[in-house]
Parts: C-alpha cells; sequence; structure tokens
DNA sequence: ACCTGAACACCGTTCAAGT
DNA sequence: ACCTGAACACCGTTCAAGT
C-alpha cells in the first residue's frame, strides 16, 4: 500500500487532533504510517508545508460555497467570520497551527479573499475591501488562537477561578461575537457603505 | 562577572534582532553570553519564559505612561495601538514573540488593560471594555505578524511584483490604520458610548 | 548562589541506495 | 515513482558535582 499525499495529512490532522501540534512530529507522524521519516519529503518539502496543507484543509469548508440567497453583506461577513473560528476550534491548537501557516505565508488566501468579496457587496472599493478583510481575518485567528490556548490552559489543571455561575465573566463565544460587532460597525459607518445604503 | 537575569534578556534580545527567532536558541544564548546551556536555567525555568519575558520588555513602553493631557479616548486608542505596533515592529520577529508569548498565557496583559481604560473612559461598561479591549489586541499583532512576516518575504528573494510606484498597493502603516479606523467607528457607534457623548 | 560537564531524549532534513 | 537506512547537525532540559 503505497502513501498518498493525502494519507500523509489526515495522519498528521489525527495526530494533531488527538495529541497537539507539540507531539506532531514528523518522526511520529511517519511512525503513525508505518514509514521512515525521509519518506515523508517525497510527499511534502519540509514541515511548515505540510503544516499549511492542513490549515487549507482546516479553513476549506468556511469560505467555500456562495452566499446564502438574499444574504446581505453585514448578515454574510459575520457568518464567514463564524464559520472559521468553528472551523479553527474543531481541530486541537487549529488556530495556532494556522497563525504559523499564515506567518510563513504558505497558507491559501481564500478565506480573506471570502470576507473581501462581501466587503465589496457592502460598496467598499477593491482595495479598501482587501484591507478591511485582511483587518477581520486577523481578529477572528487572534481572537481564536487566544481563546484556544485559554481552553488548553482550563483542561490541563487551572480550575476556573469562579465556578460559581454568579460572577459568569463573558463566554469566549461572547467575546468574539463582542469583537465582531465592532468590526461589522465600522464597516457599517464607512461612507462609501453609507452611500450605498442611502441609493 | 556573574550572569544577571537582566544579562539574559538583553543577549537574548540582541541575538533576536540580529539573526531572528529560528536562530534565538538557548545553546546559542549561553554560547553568547560564554556560559554552558544550563546556565541559563538558573535564570529562567524555560525558553517560553524567557521569551515572555522579552515580549514584556518589548511592549513595556507601549503601554506605560498616563495619558496626554486632553487626549480623548478616540485619540489615545489609535495612540496606544500604534505605540504596541512600533514597538514590535522595532525587533525583529517581535510580533510573532509576541504571538507565541500570548498563547502560552506568559506575557503580561498590560497592553490590553491601558487598551481597556481607553475604552472605559470612551463609556464604556468593564466587562464590555475588556472584550474591545481583547478584540483590540488580537488585531494589533495578528496585523502586525503579518507585516512584519511580510517584510521578510521581501527582502530575503522575491522582490515585490510591482516595483512601479504607479499602481501602488496601500502601504502596510495604511492597512493598519484602515483597520484600526473600522475599530475604532464600531466603538463609536456603540450605544454606550453615543449617550455619554448627548450627556 | 551560581555555574560546569555531561548526559538524556529527542528534533528536521538530506541523500545514496534499493525496489 | 516511492521508500529505506543511516547519517548530519542540531535542539531543550536536567542534574550531580563543583566553587
Amino acid at each position: 500500500m503505497q502513501l498518498r499525499r493525502h494519507d500523509v495529512l489526515a495522519g498528521a490532522i489525527a495526530i494533531l487532533d488527538e495529541y497537539g501540534l507539540a507531539d506532531l512530529t514528523m518522526r511520529r507522524l511517519a511512525s503513525s504510517l508505518g514509514v521512515q521519516p525521509g519518506a515523508l519529503y517525497w510527499h511534502f518539502p519540509n514541515k511548515q508545508t505540510l503544516l499549511a496543507a492542513i490549515t487549507d484543509e482546516i479553513l476549506a469548508d468556511a469560505s467555500a460555497g456562495p452566499p446564502a440567497p438574499a444574504e446581505t453583506w453585514d448578515e454574510r461577513l459575520p457568518t464567514l467570520a463564524r464559520r472559521m473560528r468553528d472551523a479553527l476550534l474543531s481541530h486541537r491548537d487549529g488556530a495556532e497551527v494556522a497563525s504559523a501557516s499564515y506567518a510563513a505565508r504558505l497558507a491559501s488566501e481564500a478565506p480573506q479573499t471570502a470576507l473581501a468579496a462581501a466587503c465589496i457587496d457592502g460598496g467598499l472599493p477593491a482595495d479598501e475591501a482587501g484591507m478591511a478583510a485582511r483587518a477581520l481575518f486577523s481578529y477572528v485567528l487572534g481572537q481564536t488562537m487566544d481563546e484556544q490556548s485559554r481552553m488548553q490552559m482550563d483542561s490541563h489543571g487551572a480550575l476556573t477561578e469562579s465556578a460559581s455561575p454568579l460572577f459568569e465573566s463573558p463566554t469566549a463565544a461572547d467575546g468574539f461575537e463582542y469583537g465582531l460587532g465592532l468590526f461589522i460597525g465600522g464597516v457599517r459607518a464607512l461612507p462609501a457603505v453609507v452611500d450605498q445604503r442611502l441609493s
């Protein structure tokens, strides 16, 4: 049974989900696939590229597909952002892997492109839509990474300081929605967007 | 001459600035200080903690100091964000180091606290100010990391596809300002902030 | 208190050689 | 085309022992 690129990718995601990014080493991945470490380098030029492929796989569905019928830009934008967050949260250390991949400039820009398209629908010129999309994506990635690292810390030992349901601090999901709202509010207040709404 | 914690920190920042994060290893740091690797572990429990100390050092000045006299919240907020960006940009791989430190939850939350204080000045209740501050800080970190990785790529080989000054894409600084503007616009449109302005 | 010496248990990557 | 075997050049961390 020959190893295929897709098998390597699937094996890597399996290790990520079960043991986390720290345990996702080329050697460990190789042995989980019953192969020598060097064999992996026939399918991927290096580890960074493999991580970027994982990132693309994780985020692929989040930005795919056309807008729902009759979905306006200011429904579409948060919908996309939420789907990206959900996708990242559905794999252990997903946000950290993605952050590293984007820092290395090896991951697909499909997510930013999808966000930019929604901004253009809102009336923004292409260059502004691009800047807004990058800003929003930075937010999604950063906030989700923060949230996921907090989850990791909570599970490993330290109980929440307030197990009481009384002084409950805002949940991670609430915090995400709040920042998202600020962002959309900012876009909505833009002259170009206001103009389009008035016309 | 005994090694002090501060010397280790300074040596680490020197390597970071000159050779980048990939070359900042405990072994290399030790040899640059004329000491055995093990010696570093008397001053810092591990590498992550050392990186977090670097992050705190880099960002210390950015959030310090009182607001300028007569500075309103919506001047203060972008001023803080710009100072944080500048601080991160002034050290090679600064944003990546900070991102890793915050992901590991080892860096100081002084920056977020300073941003939250400005939001409270704007009329936000404490919990909302906290969420807004975290959102803005995520943005600053993510955007600056993006920008810095782009700088790294430009310097290492690949010339910009358009050396022509005609179709100039927005500069990184412009992109940062644009996202910042969206954010502030979102805060400004918040009911609590509008109310305070009307009173 | 602070550091050395030396080890432990790993890494990512390369590449001739095999099939 | 795809993989093995084996090496190269490293890592972070620990810890008895020294001063």
